[in-house]
DNA sequence: TTTATCTGGACAAAACTAGGACAAACTTGC
DNA sequence: GCAAGTTTGTCCTAGTTTTGTCCAGATAAA
């Protein structure tokens, strides 16, 4: 299975110097160091010299631990969590009340490998069974087990995706009610939704735009993407779906975002789509790069070459380019 | 595993220091320890440093014993109460407190005041504030401040009824930018979407559909009835907006719901809307009642009454009238 | 050389605790 | 409707614990 290990792995390979991760977490140098010695908050591999070395893991533990502190955490309390259990914590804080049927007990590292794809096709049953069945609880249920079996990128590749493709293709062959489906998306824009309050943020994220463009009114590609960003430290600003060019623009203006990502998905072929590309790319800094996904990306392929957009194959290609661009290692287009 | 806990069971493993329950409870750490001190209204459990360790059962007491100081319960009284017992007298004052203002002339002792009108204006413009700065997280924050100041029902009607109310015409007015209000419609659907998780079911709640018919794309105000029907134990079955009326017929049929609320916002006068809830109310069976709101609703006045469809003229009434239903004491149309 | 990081320790600010004081708001009795 | 008593939020002091920052001298990197 070491196939595509990337998808929603936290690099545990050490390499950051300490003033990175302060860059990167806003703490300060001295008090990173001050944790290690009292707390052993985090226990840096060495260079052949002593300097301190930090992996993408240590990293987000920091971040998730500074989060802890600001809502009323006390370090001792958190210092000994996992990085699997200080995201519970996290989440727990940002929202009031989570259910409590899974504690921390768990240990789920981030890196886990994806599930068998036989078992993530039980899942989808399972989840297509409660959904033509009206059964909302199960459906609820279903969807926070299958999170706690997977890291949230490998959940959402694995199970939503197809589940959502599963859906619309059943609807559209008369298998399944549009009632179904409604309720279906309603709750799992609920879901989505809700995930984004797991990473809160310390404020120097980049920021991303997230939304789609006039004419797209499905909305829950475009959450997923502001679901998994979130991940690796970018703060989205999400926008919900059919939201005009200039608006976008202006939006990233104003807030100061680093990149733009759009979703398409139906109708595949809404003749609105080139002109509102078009208008989005020219009144964009050209420094700003545009992602553009979803299954109807692919119809507007020579547009999105022509204009210099980009058009990520996967959630994992999106991410690993977001990396880039976030640690300004990224080279633009192809 | 508690045995009997079957409602809402909460953790009551000491674990959170003061600070957190502050925050999460809107009060001060002083006036904590002094309600401790006085009235022993929680007795933490000690950390071997003599810090205070509140558990999630102490929280959620602390939490409804300032609701219910807000409802103009003396501390003296509430304070000895259980957990169930709390719950039971908020629930109970939040049937009221909306609905005073109505008549604000008539005696109003100070002990049932609502919220000062002014202090949720007050809410209101930090709420607007917040979206044109386009400070997501100040904007949760803030909704979520507000929840624990009011009870539910309240909130929605004092806050986030006249907000959205204000940002669809500040946005019409060319005020706010579209992508401002974008913004807040999405955090908004989240933020209510995730309300509904806060209730436990026990499998034999009456159900009601709540959607948007054909053409309505607003799902806000849906969502809005979906949370607070929930309140006051319905169990709601949302099928999100823009349901063909066909769907909603038979979607109500498989859930064996007893009742359909219908939202109509935007546009008014849409000309699908008569088509629509004349083949809703021929498919339903007559026994069903279908509710209609919405600020658009009045549009469709003689409409609703030819149909034999009720307009509820306030989210209280609709919980007034479900209240009825569900005790079956409802008397049908006029 | 200059700049960054290392260790260990010192120091100070912040947060928490206990007990009590005080004033504003509210209730009760006349 | 006024006075006396109660309730309740806030603040103060003084002692403890927790946490953030700074310093000095040494070593490594640019």
């Amino acid at each position: 299975m070491a196939t595509l290990e990337t998808i929603s792995s936290v690099d545990t390979s050490p390499r950051h110097p300490i003033r990175l991760v302060a860059n990167r977490t806003g703490l300060t140098v001295d008090l990173i160091r001050a944790w290690e010695k009292r707390y052993h908050v985090v226990e840096p591999a060495r260079s052949d010299t002593k300097r301190r070395l930090y992996s993408d893991y240590d990293i987000e533990r920091l971040r998730l631990i500074r989060i802890a502190k600001q809502n009323g955490r006390r370090l001792v309390d958190v210092a000994p969590l996992t990085l699997e259990a200080l995201r519970d914590v996290v989440s727990e804080d940002s929202r009031y009340e989570v259910s409590q049927d899974v504690q921390a007990e768990i240990y789920r590292p981030s890196w886990t490998s994806p599930l068998e794809s036989s078992e993530s096709a039980d899942d989808i049953d399972a989840l297509l069974f409660s959904v033509q069945t009206m059964d909302q609880h199960r459906f609820d249920q279903l969807l926070q087990e299958g999170l706690v079996k997977q890291s949230l990128p490998a959940f959402l590749q694995t199970v939503i995706g197809p589940l959502l493709a599963e859906i619309g293709e059943s609807t559209r062959l008369g298998k399944m009610r549009i009632a179904h489906e409604h309720m279906a998306t309603a709750h799992l824009r609920t879901f989505i939704g809700a995930l984004r309050f797991r990473e809160t943020f310390t404020g120097n994220e980049p920021k991303i735009v997230i939304t789609t463009p006039t004419g797209q009114l499905h909305e829950l590609g475009a959450l997923m993407v502001a679901a998994l960003v979130s991940v690796d430290g970018w703060l989205p600003v999400y926008l919900g779906p059919n939201t005009p060019a200039d608006e976008i623009a202006a939006c990233a203006m104003q807030s100061g975002a680093r990149a733009v990502s759009l979703s398409l998905t139906y109708p595949a072929d809404d003749p609105r789509i080139p002109t509102e590309l078009t208008r989005l790319r020219s009144q964009l800094e050209s420094k700003i790069p545009v992602f553009v996904g979803g299954s109807a990306a692919s119809h507007h392929h020579e547009l999105i070459n022509r204009l210099g957009l980009l058009s990520p194959k996967s959630l994992d290609d999106l991410r690993h380019s977001l990396n880039m661009l976030r640690d300004n290692r990224f080279q633009g287009i192809a």
